[in-house]
DNA sequence: GTGATTCCCGACTGAATTGCTCTGGTACTG
DNA sequence: CAGTACCAGAGCAATTCAGTCGGGAATCAC
Protein backbone atom coordinates (compact mmCIF):
# COMPACT_ATOMS: atom_id res chain seq x y z
CA UNK A 1 0.00 0.00 0.00
CA UNK A 2 1.90 2.96 -1.18
CA UNK A 3 0.41 6.84 -1.59
CA UNK A 4 2.05 8.69 -3.79
CA UNK A 5 1.43 11.26 -6.66
CA UNK A 6 0.58 8.46 -9.05
CA UNK A 7 -2.05 7.65 -6.83
CA UNK A 8 -3.42 11.03 -6.80
CA UNK A 9 -3.23 11.13 -10.53
CA UNK A 10 -5.16 8.24 -10.99
CA UNK A 11 -8.10 9.28 -7.74
CA UNK A 12 -8.40 12.84 -9.91
CA UNK A 13 -8.78 11.57 -13.18
CA UNK A 14 -11.42 8.92 -11.82
CA UNK A 15 -13.22 11.79 -9.91
CA UNK A 16 -13.68 13.82 -13.24
CA UNK A 17 -14.78 10.45 -14.94
CA UNK A 18 -17.19 10.52 -12.43
CA UNK A 19 -18.67 13.89 -12.62
CA UNK A 20 -18.83 13.37 -16.49
CA UNK A 21 -21.15 9.54 -15.91
CA UNK A 22 -23.53 9.36 -18.25
CA UNK A 23 -22.70 12.34 -20.14
CA UNK A 24 -19.91 10.89 -22.86
CA UNK A 25 -16.29 9.44 -22.15
CA UNK A 26 -14.03 12.38 -21.18
CA UNK A 27 -10.86 12.16 -23.21
CA UNK A 28 -7.19 12.02 -22.07
CA UNK A 29 -6.60 14.74 -23.63
CA UNK A 30 -8.62 16.82 -21.88
CA UNK A 31 -7.53 15.36 -18.74
CA UNK A 32 -3.94 15.74 -19.86
CA UNK A 33 -4.05 19.43 -20.28
CA UNK A 34 -5.88 20.28 -16.70
CA UNK A 35 -4.44 18.08 -14.54
CA UNK A 36 -0.59 19.55 -15.90
CA UNK A 37 0.48 15.61 -16.99
CA UNK A 38 1.97 14.43 -20.26
CA UNK A 39 -0.93 12.11 -22.20
CA UNK A 40 1.48 9.31 -22.62
CA UNK A 41 1.60 8.59 -18.71
CA UNK A 42 -2.40 9.39 -18.59
CA UNK A 43 -2.21 6.40 -20.98
CA UNK A 44 -0.33 4.37 -18.54
CA UNK A 45 -2.28 5.14 -15.76
CA UNK A 46 -5.40 4.28 -17.05
CA UNK A 47 -4.25 0.88 -18.78
CA UNK A 48 -3.96 -0.16 -15.43
CA UNK A 49 -7.21 1.10 -14.66
CA UNK A 50 -9.03 -0.53 -17.80
CA UNK A 51 -7.02 -3.57 -16.48
CA UNK A 52 -8.99 -4.04 -13.38
CA UNK A 53 -12.32 -3.42 -14.35
CA UNK A 54 -12.63 0.49 -13.35
CA UNK A 55 -12.69 2.06 -16.68
CA UNK A 56 -13.69 0.91 -20.21
CA UNK A 57 -12.25 3.09 -23.58
CA UNK A 58 -14.32 4.05 -26.10
CA UNK A 59 -12.63 4.64 -29.72
CA UNK A 60 -13.12 6.99 -32.19
CA UNK A 61 -14.04 10.22 -32.50
CA UNK A 62 -16.37 11.46 -29.77
CA UNK A 63 -14.41 8.30 -27.52
CA UNK A 64 -12.34 8.36 -24.58
CA UNK A 65 -13.35 7.26 -21.64
CA UNK A 66 -16.11 6.49 -18.92
CA UNK A 67 -16.74 4.26 -15.34
CA UNK A 68 -16.95 0.62 -16.05
CA UNK A 69 -19.00 0.40 -12.98
CA UNK A 70 -21.46 2.89 -11.47
CA UNK A 71 -19.61 5.59 -8.84
CA UNK A 72 -21.12 4.11 -6.40
CA UNK A 73 -19.27 0.35 -6.65
CA UNK A 74 -15.77 2.35 -7.05
CA UNK A 75 -13.47 2.74 -3.82
CA UNK A 76 -10.77 4.84 -3.48
CA UNK A 77 -8.82 1.89 -2.34
CA UNK A 78 -9.57 0.17 -5.52
CA UNK A 79 -8.05 3.12 -7.81
CA UNK A 80 -4.95 3.50 -5.54
CA UNK A 81 -4.25 -0.51 -5.73
CA UNK A 82 -5.06 -0.67 -9.65
CA UNK A 83 -2.18 1.86 -10.02
CA UNK A 84 0.52 1.54 -7.25
CA UNK A 85 0.67 -1.85 -7.75
CA UNK A 86 1.32 -2.96 -3.99
CA UNK A 87 4.68 -4.00 -3.07
CA UNK A 88 4.08 -5.23 0.50
CA UNK A 89 6.46 -8.37 -0.41
CA UNK A 90 7.89 -7.57 3.10
CA UNK A 91 11.08 -9.72 3.65
CA UNK A 92 9.61 -12.24 5.79
CA UNK A 93 6.05 -12.80 4.21
CA UNK A 94 4.45 -14.17 7.15
CA UNK A 95 7.15 -17.32 8.26
CA UNK A 96 9.30 -15.41 9.92
CA UNK A 97 8.56 -15.57 13.88
CA UNK A 98 11.37 -13.23 14.97
CA UNK A 99 13.19 -16.55 16.51
CA UNK A 100 16.16 -14.47 18.48
CA UNK A 101 13.37 -13.98 20.59
CA UNK A 102 14.28 -11.07 22.17
CA UNK A 103 13.11 -7.52 22.03
CA UNK A 104 10.96 -8.30 18.07
CA UNK A 105 8.09 -6.73 16.55
CA UNK A 106 7.53 -7.86 12.97
CA UNK A 107 5.87 -5.92 10.03
CA UNK A 108 2.49 -7.97 11.23
CA UNK A 109 1.99 -4.66 13.37
CA UNK A 110 2.40 -2.19 10.70
CA UNK A 111 0.11 -4.47 8.27
CA UNK A 112 -2.44 -4.35 11.01
CA UNK A 113 -2.32 -0.13 10.91
CA UNK A 114 -1.98 -0.85 6.68
CA UNK A 115 -4.78 -2.66 6.68
CA UNK A 116 -6.71 -0.64 8.69
CA UNK A 117 -6.12 2.63 6.10
CA UNK A 118 -6.89 -0.12 3.43
CA UNK A 119 -9.99 -0.42 4.86
CA UNK A 120 -10.83 3.37 4.99
CA UNK A 121 -10.20 3.77 1.91
CA UNK A 122 -12.75 1.55 0.67
CA UNK A 123 -15.13 3.05 2.33
CA UNK A 124 -15.05 5.73 0.35
CA UNK A 125 -16.52 5.42 -3.33
CA UNK A 126 -16.24 7.81 -6.02
CA UNK A 127 -20.46 8.79 -5.44
CA UNK A 128 -20.19 8.98 -2.09
CA UNK A 129 -16.92 11.30 -2.19
CA UNK A 130 -18.56 13.92 -5.01
CA UNK A 131 -21.70 14.54 -2.84
CA UNK A 132 -19.78 15.99 -0.06
CA UNK A 133 -20.26 20.12 0.61
CA UNK A 134 -16.51 20.35 0.34
CA UNK A 135 -15.82 19.23 -2.97
CA UNK A 136 -19.23 20.19 -4.25
CA UNK A 137 -18.13 23.73 -3.61
CA UNK A 138 -15.16 22.77 -6.23
CA UNK A 139 -17.66 21.68 -8.84
CA UNK A 140 -19.73 24.35 -8.74
CA UNK A 141 -16.87 26.62 -9.06
CA UNK A 142 -15.33 24.59 -12.20
CA UNK A 143 -18.91 24.35 -13.49
CA UNK A 144 -19.36 28.56 -13.03
CA UNK A 145 -15.88 28.85 -15.11
CA UNK A 146 -16.82 26.39 -17.64
CA UNK A 147 -19.85 28.61 -17.94
CA UNK A 148 -17.44 31.28 -18.85
CA UNK A 149 -15.39 29.45 -21.34
CA UNK A 150 -18.73 28.17 -23.30
CA UNK A 151 -17.87 30.35 -26.36
CA UNK A 152 -15.10 27.92 -26.93
CA UNK A 153 -17.22 25.12 -27.74
CA UNK A 154 -19.68 26.19 -29.84
CA UNK A 155 -21.75 23.58 -30.32
CA UNK A 156 -24.90 24.06 -27.85
CA UNK B 1 1.92 11.92 2.65
CA UNK B 2 4.10 8.80 1.39
CA UNK B 3 3.68 5.41 2.96
CA UNK B 4 6.31 3.30 2.23
CA UNK B 5 8.46 0.95 4.03
CA UNK B 6 10.68 3.73 5.32
CA UNK B 7 7.54 4.90 7.19
CA UNK B 8 6.79 1.46 8.18
CA UNK B 9 10.29 0.69 9.31
CA UNK B 10 10.04 3.58 11.86
CA UNK B 11 6.64 2.92 13.35
CA UNK B 12 7.33 -0.88 14.02
CA UNK B 13 10.67 0.48 15.76
CA UNK B 14 8.90 3.06 17.75
CA UNK B 15 6.43 0.55 18.83
CA UNK B 16 9.35 -1.54 20.14
CA UNK B 17 10.52 1.58 22.24
CA UNK B 18 6.86 1.98 23.82
CA UNK B 19 7.30 -1.85 24.50
CA UNK B 20 10.16 -1.17 26.74
CA UNK B 21 8.68 2.19 28.22
CA UNK B 22 10.02 2.47 31.24
CA UNK B 23 12.22 -0.56 31.02
CA UNK B 24 15.36 1.02 29.77
CA UNK B 25 16.52 2.50 26.43
CA UNK B 26 16.74 -0.09 23.79
CA UNK B 27 19.92 -0.21 21.56
CA UNK B 28 19.58 -0.14 17.73
CA UNK B 29 21.48 -3.05 16.92
CA UNK B 30 18.82 -5.06 18.70
CA UNK B 31 16.03 -3.45 16.51
CA UNK B 32 18.58 -3.88 13.37
CA UNK B 33 18.82 -7.39 13.74
CA UNK B 34 15.43 -8.56 14.42
CA UNK B 35 14.00 -6.41 11.99
CA UNK B 36 16.80 -7.38 9.15
CA UNK B 37 17.79 -3.61 8.49
CA UNK B 38 20.97 -2.24 8.66
CA UNK B 39 22.26 -0.55 11.84
CA UNK B 40 23.51 2.41 9.64
CA UNK B 41 20.01 2.87 7.55
CA UNK B 42 18.34 2.66 11.39
CA UNK B 43 20.55 5.59 12.77
CA UNK B 44 18.97 7.48 9.70
CA UNK B 45 16.07 7.10 10.70
CA UNK B 46 16.35 7.89 14.38
CA UNK B 47 18.20 10.61 13.46
CA UNK B 48 14.97 12.15 12.36
CA UNK B 49 13.13 11.17 15.20
CA UNK B 50 15.33 12.76 17.42
CA UNK B 51 15.84 15.78 15.54
CA UNK B 52 11.56 15.77 15.91
CA UNK B 53 11.64 15.29 19.70
CA UNK B 54 9.86 11.77 19.01
CA UNK B 55 13.11 9.96 20.76
CA UNK B 56 16.46 10.51 22.61
CA UNK B 57 19.43 8.70 22.99
CA UNK B 58 21.56 7.40 25.96
CA UNK B 59 25.49 7.35 25.59
CA UNK B 60 27.70 4.73 26.91
CA UNK B 61 27.09 0.77 27.53
CA UNK B 62 23.65 0.25 28.59
CA UNK B 63 22.47 3.03 26.71
CA UNK B 64 20.38 3.35 23.61
CA UNK B 65 16.76 4.97 22.82
CA UNK B 66 14.11 5.73 24.02
CA UNK B 67 10.59 7.58 23.90
CA UNK B 68 11.25 11.12 24.48
CA UNK B 69 7.41 11.67 25.33
CA UNK B 70 4.79 9.64 26.34
CA UNK B 71 3.23 6.86 24.06
CA UNK B 72 0.17 8.37 24.75
CA UNK B 73 1.89 12.03 23.35
CA UNK B 74 3.02 10.18 20.31
CA UNK B 75 0.79 9.78 17.55
CA UNK B 76 1.52 7.44 14.33
CA UNK B 77 1.79 10.71 11.96
CA UNK B 78 4.10 12.16 14.21
CA UNK B 79 6.14 9.51 13.04
CA UNK B 80 6.06 8.95 9.46
CA UNK B 81 6.28 12.55 9.02
CA UNK B 82 9.29 13.12 10.81
CA UNK B 83 11.09 9.87 8.80
CA UNK B 84 9.15 10.57 5.26
CA UNK B 85 9.67 14.13 4.78
CA UNK B 86 6.53 15.09 3.07
CA UNK B 87 6.64 16.24 -0.81
CA UNK B 88 3.27 17.81 -0.91
CA UNK B 89 4.83 19.71 -3.26
CA UNK B 90 2.35 20.14 -5.77
CA UNK B 91 2.30 21.36 -9.02
CA UNK B 92 0.04 24.47 -8.25
CA UNK B 93 0.65 25.08 -4.62
CA UNK B 94 -3.17 26.80 -4.35
CA UNK B 95 -3.17 29.27 -6.91
CA UNK B 96 -3.56 27.39 -9.94
CA UNK B 97 -7.13 27.78 -10.45
CA UNK B 98 -7.80 25.81 -14.01
CA UNK B 99 -8.87 28.48 -15.80
CA UNK B 100 -8.80 26.38 -19.31
CA UNK B 101 -12.68 25.94 -17.49
CA UNK B 102 -13.73 22.77 -19.02
CA UNK B 103 -13.09 19.63 -16.96
CA UNK B 104 -10.81 19.91 -14.31
CA UNK B 105 -10.64 18.90 -10.96
CA UNK B 106 -7.75 20.50 -9.16
CA UNK B 107 -5.03 18.66 -6.37
CA UNK B 108 -7.58 19.65 -3.90
CA UNK B 109 -9.58 16.91 -4.64
CA UNK B 110 -6.96 14.84 -3.37
CA UNK B 111 -5.49 16.56 -0.75
CA UNK B 112 -8.96 16.79 0.82
CA UNK B 113 -8.21 12.94 1.29
CA UNK B 114 -5.16 13.41 1.96
CA UNK B 115 -5.83 15.24 5.01
CA UNK B 116 -8.28 13.16 6.15
CA UNK B 117 -5.83 9.91 5.94
CA UNK B 118 -3.27 12.30 7.65
CA UNK B 119 -5.72 12.82 10.38
CA UNK B 120 -6.89 9.39 10.91
CA UNK B 121 -3.12 8.65 11.63
CA UNK B 122 -2.88 11.62 14.16
CA UNK B 123 -5.66 10.33 16.05
CA UNK B 124 -4.05 7.22 16.70
CA UNK B 125 -1.16 7.10 19.49
CA UNK B 126 1.28 4.42 20.30
CA UNK B 127 -0.22 3.82 23.94
CA UNK B 128 -3.84 3.24 22.13
CA UNK B 129 -2.17 1.62 19.86
CA UNK B 130 -0.16 -1.11 21.71
CA UNK B 131 -3.68 -1.52 24.04
CA UNK B 132 -5.46 -3.29 20.82
CA UNK B 133 -6.00 -6.70 21.29
CA UNK B 134 -4.81 -7.87 17.85
CA UNK B 135 -1.47 -6.20 19.25
CA UNK B 136 -1.60 -7.86 22.44
CA UNK B 137 -1.48 -10.95 21.12
CA UNK B 138 1.60 -10.36 18.93
CA UNK B 139 3.53 -9.06 22.25
CA UNK B 140 1.99 -11.69 24.12
CA UNK B 141 3.57 -14.29 21.78
CA UNK B 142 6.63 -12.47 21.52
CA UNK B 143 7.07 -12.55 25.16
CA UNK B 144 6.68 -16.60 25.12
CA UNK B 145 9.57 -17.10 22.66
CA UNK B 146 11.23 -14.32 24.92
CA UNK B 147 11.07 -16.63 27.80
CA UNK B 148 12.13 -19.33 25.71
CA UNK B 149 15.50 -17.78 24.58
CA UNK B 150 15.81 -16.55 28.29
CA UNK B 151 18.95 -19.12 28.97
CA UNK B 152 20.64 -16.26 26.60
CA UNK B 153 20.96 -13.72 29.21
CA UNK B 154 21.47 -15.01 32.17
CA UNK B 155 21.13 -12.39 34.14
CA UNK B 156 17.59 -12.31 35.41
C1' DG C 1 -13.26 3.02 -48.49
C1' DT C 2 -10.43 7.37 -46.60
C1' DG C 3 -9.04 9.95 -43.22
C1' DA C 4 -9.37 11.86 -38.72
C1' DT C 5 -9.83 10.83 -34.02
C1' DT C 6 -9.03 8.31 -30.15
C1' DC C 7 -7.65 4.40 -27.54
C1' DC C 8 -3.96 0.70 -27.08
C1' DC C 9 0.78 -1.15 -26.44
C1' DG C 10 5.64 -1.52 -25.75
C1' DA C 11 10.26 0.15 -25.14
C1' DC C 12 13.32 3.55 -23.50
C1' DT C 13 15.20 7.48 -20.53
C1' DG C 14 16.69 10.96 -17.04
C1' DA C 15 15.91 12.26 -12.48
C1' DA C 16 14.68 11.29 -7.92
C1' DT C 17 14.03 8.29 -4.06
C1' DT C 18 14.83 4.06 -1.36
C1' DG C 19 17.28 1.08 1.22
C1' DC C 20 21.69 0.22 2.50
C1' DT C 21 26.94 0.27 3.25
C1' DC C 22 31.17 2.22 4.64
C1' DT C 23 34.11 5.32 7.07
C1' DG C 24 35.11 8.07 10.53
C1' DG C 25 34.07 10.51 14.27
C1' DT C 26 32.14 11.96 19.38
C1' DA C 27 30.15 11.19 23.95
C1' DC C 28 29.65 8.37 27.81
C1' DT C 29 30.60 4.54 31.23
C1' DG C 30 33.10 0.88 33.72
C1' DC D 1 41.56 3.95 28.53
C1' DA D 2 38.90 0.66 26.29
C1' DG D 3 34.46 -0.51 24.96
C1' DT D 4 29.84 0.72 23.90
C1' DA D 5 26.75 3.52 21.58
C1' DC D 6 25.31 7.60 19.18
C1' DC D 7 26.36 11.12 15.26
C1' DA D 8 27.44 12.47 10.54
C1' DG D 9 28.43 12.32 5.88
C1' DA D 10 29.64 10.33 1.34
C1' DG D 11 28.45 7.05 -1.75
C1' DC D 12 25.91 3.20 -4.28
C1' DA D 13 22.70 -0.36 -6.50
C1' DA D 14 18.05 -0.91 -7.33
C1' DT D 15 13.64 0.81 -7.96
C1' DT D 16 10.19 4.07 -9.02
C1' DC D 17 8.48 8.44 -11.19
C1' DA D 18 7.19 11.05 -14.85
C1' DG D 19 7.76 11.55 -19.33
C1' DT D 20 8.94 10.68 -24.40
C1' DC D 21 8.65 8.33 -28.67
C1' DG D 22 6.92 5.38 -32.12
C1' DG D 23 3.85 2.64 -33.84
C1' DG D 24 -0.59 0.11 -34.01
C1' DA D 25 -6.01 -0.76 -34.00
C1' DA D 26 -10.76 0.46 -33.62
C1' DT D 27 -14.34 3.69 -34.67
C1' DC D 28 -16.90 7.68 -36.77
C1' DA D 29 -17.81 11.20 -40.44
C1' DC D 30 -17.65 11.84 -45.10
Amino acid sequence: MRLSTKGRYAVTAMLDLAIHDGKGPVTLADISQCQGISLSYLEQLFAKLRRDGLVEGVRGPGGGYRLAKTAAAISIADIITAVDEKVDATLCEGKENCQDGDRCLTHELWSSLSTQIFEYLSAINLAEFLARPSVQAIIERERASQAGAEKMVMSS
